[in-house]
DNA sequence: ACGTAAAAA
């Protein structure tokens, strides 16, 4: 049982068992001053895992893959790979560290270049999307996970490296699943091939263990003490039927009793959670009695505007508390220090897959164990803390232990197009650490097939076509990438990389639910009425010309960093357009052809209003309606296009465009011969 | 008739 220190117990709460263990990230920790060589020394020589490094080495020599459980503050992901340099183990090929995020890959490689007095770049580098610090002389290399399986499509077996480190495998997010296969396929291959062998070091904190070393043929085991500071944990006495009004009195409870040096992190679902519950708790600061200092109220979640999310990093002013309101982004992402009390009402927003409709689903639901463990953790980063569960311990109990793999959860399509283009033999069979349900990998299959990128022949697993080659070639979901691809039919490649590269970055507007009406006169300028997709259209070009100025951004309601990025997106895009010689050119005003060739591009994707004014999707005649944020939301169109599917209350078309059904004919006739037979119309 | 988590290529 930790020690107790910090605020008495709320009344409403009741104590539980501790952190066991800890289940954290590894933090990419921002730079910091540079020591002098023995203090450095020392310090590296004072972290958890120094004194297991001889042995630890001793087993990384012997066993080709290990797994390695490491608890935060361990000093796992900046000490291993330099250990196993200083060993000479990256001296015939580089480490490859992986990490799920670009922040962390970057900053991880800044703090160990910086412990090896390097410059970054050289011995110790980074590979992120749009960004490589790497040369020649990078023997210690971190990167995203996305980014090392792009770089197993041109290398499957993965020649640069003779150490592959997968951290953080406990998010298990859809590129690190797809890696553990891809690298345990190359380990294999090297083998029988007679190459020098890869060796694997699967990083990961307590849950999933078994799995792993399972998966990598009885892998030994090797376990790290962390060094996280107590935490006190609080379940409720009573189950909460309403988790947000239980968190706004758990947060003036500790307001009131706790000193206001002591900053509060509570997790709720989503933005207008967020921003209610801030107003709500703002409200009441006003009227609190005499002595009770003030409180800074701030929200946090991936949308918010870059200027307000640094918000939270700084401290609140002497005197007064911080109170951080946000999504599970501050689970894993966003680190923020001095956080004290952290407050969990047990609920996260995520995709499930329903198998009955086979739709996505975003619902407000559970966390698992591990993420709740995950939440807690926040609380005892620099000293002791407390967590107070919004729930029931009987309650906790129940919860499933771990979050259910992403790659079990969304849409395969891209996958399986990914692992194709690996040269991947049997895409069906491929060996997952674990498998999603054979129904969606078929359904993945079709729909690669109806796209034109793969083919299937009696007896043999499916296969890439040409034009699926050039699809895996652009980092976009499969749809998108056809989309491009068929631009050139359609004279309007310019515009058509502009939509794609602005929906594939979050949200470039901004919709701040108190300012709707602001938002909305403000947004008038860029509204077609031929959809959202030509209405980005028109945002980007408004953007371009007053030459991407923030102030612009601000006024308008966008989002200039995921402007920046979309721009960014499109520049990487294009490149890989102009390698593959396609004519690049402007529709110019003629909209009807961008139109035209997105109907093409997602003509499995639309939907058909009904003599009473409802929609049915074509393709599996789903009622559907135009998501209110779309510029179509007051509008009736025949037929529409549409990028996704979003259940939430009801099913709604998100970013729709007014498409042409006789466009629809012409982009997949047998197709719709089919879907139509079907229908009664 | 009325609302979108997070992350990556």
């Amino acid at each position: 049982m930790p020690e107790v220190r910090g605020p008495p117990p709320a009344k409403r709460f009741r104590a539980g068992p501790g952190v066991p263990g800890n289940r954290g990230a590894m933090l990419p920790g921002g730079r910091r001053p540079l020591l002098g060589a023995e203090a450095l020394e020392r310090q590296r020589r004072s972290l958890p895992i120094f004194a297991a490094r001889g042995p630890l080495l001793a087993r990384l020599r012997s066993a080709e893959c290990a797994i390695l459980i490491g608890e935060t503050g361990s000093g796992k992901t900046t000490q291993i790979p330099q250990y196993l340099y200083e060993a000479g183990l990256g001296r015939q090929g580089a480490i490859a560290v992986t990490q799920p995020r670009r922040v962390a890959a970057i900053s991880l490689a800044a703090r160990v270049s910086d412990e090896k007095r390097t410059e970054l770049g050289k011995l110790v580098g980074y590979t992120v999307r749009f960004d490589d610090v790497t040369s020649e002389d990078t023997r210690i290399k971190f990167l995203t996970d996305g980014m090392l399986l792009r770089e197993a499509i041109s290398d499957a077996l993965l020649r640069k490296y003779s150490f592959v480190i997968l951290d953080e495998a406990h998010e298990r997010t859809v590129h690190t699943d797809v890696l553990l296969g891809v690298v345990k396929a190359a380990q294999r291959r090297r083998k029988e091939l007679g190459k020098p062998v890869l060796r694997v070091l699967v990083m990961s904190a307590t849950m999933d263990v078994d799995l792993f070393s399972r998966y990598f043929d009885g892998a030994p085991v090797l376990y790290v003490e962390g060094r996280q500071h107590p935490i006190q944990v609080y379940y409720t006495k009573q189950p909460q039927s309403d988790y947000l009004h239980a968190a706004l009195v758990s947060i003036f409870q500790i307001h009131q009793e706790a000193p206001p040096s002591q900053d509060i992190l509570a997790f709720l679902t989503g933005q207008e959670e967020i921003e209610a519950l801030c107003k709500a708790c703002r409200d009441i600061a006003r009227h609190l009695p005499d002595g009770c200092p003030p409180l800074l109220v701030l929200p946090l979640y991936a949308s918010l505007p870059a200027s307000q999310q640094l918000r939270v990093f700084q401290g609140a002013p002497k005197g007064s508390r911080k109170i951080v309101v946000s999504t599970n982004i501050a689970e894993t992402s966003i680190t923020i220090a001095g956080i004290k009390h952290v407050i969990d009402t047990g609920m996260v927003k995520a995709k499930k897959y329903n198998p009955e409709s086979g739709l996505e689903v975003l619902a407000v639901q559970r966390v698992s164990k591990t993420q709740a463990w995950q939440r807690t953790g926040r609380a005892g980063r620099e000293e002791s803390g407390a967590c107070y569960r919004l729930y029931t311990e009987d309650e906790f109990e129940q919860f499933d232990k771990m979050t259910v793999p992403e790659i079990q959860r969304c849409n395969l399509a891209g996958v399986l197009l990914q692992l194709l283009a690996l040269r991947v033999p049997d895409v069906l069979g491929f060996d997952f650490v674990s498998k999603p349900s054979a129904d969606r990998l078929q359904a993945a299959v079709e729909q690669l097939e109806l796209l034109g990128a793969l083919q299937r022949k009696k007896d043999e697993p499916p296969a890439l076509t040409p034009t699926g080659r050039k699809m895996a070639a652009f980092p976009l979901e499969p749809k998108f990438a056809k989309t491009i691809l068929l631009s050139p039919r359609f004279h309007c490649t310019e515009e058509i990389l502009t939509i794609v590269s602005l929906l594939s970055v979050d949200s470039v507007l901004h919709n701040p639910p108190s300012r709707r009406d602001e938002v909305q006169a403000v947004r008038k300028k860029f509204v077609s009425s031929e959809g959202d997709h030509l209405t980005l259209l028109n945002v980007y070009r408004a953007f371009r010309n007053v030459g991407g100025s923030k102030e612009w951004c601000k006024e308008n309601f966008v989002n200039s960093k995921n402007m920046l990025l979309a721009a960014e997106v499109r520049a990487q895009l294009r490149d890989i357009c102009v390698k593959m010689s396609m004519p690049i050119e402007s529709s110019r005003a003629d909209t009807g052809n961008v139109r035209r060739c997105l109907a093409h591009g997602l003509f499995m994707n639309t939907a058909e209003l009904q003599p009473d004014g409802t929609y049915v999707t074509v393709d599996t005649r789903q009622p559907v309606a135009i998501h209110p944020s779309s510029v179509l939301f007051h509008c009736k169109p025949a037929c529409v296009a549409y990028n996704e599917l979003l259940s939430t209350n009801k099913c709604y078309m998100r970013d729709l465009c007014v498409v042409d059904e006789d466009w629809l004919y012409d982009a997949a006739p047998d197709y719709f011969r089919r879907k139509m037979r079907a229908a009664p119309s």
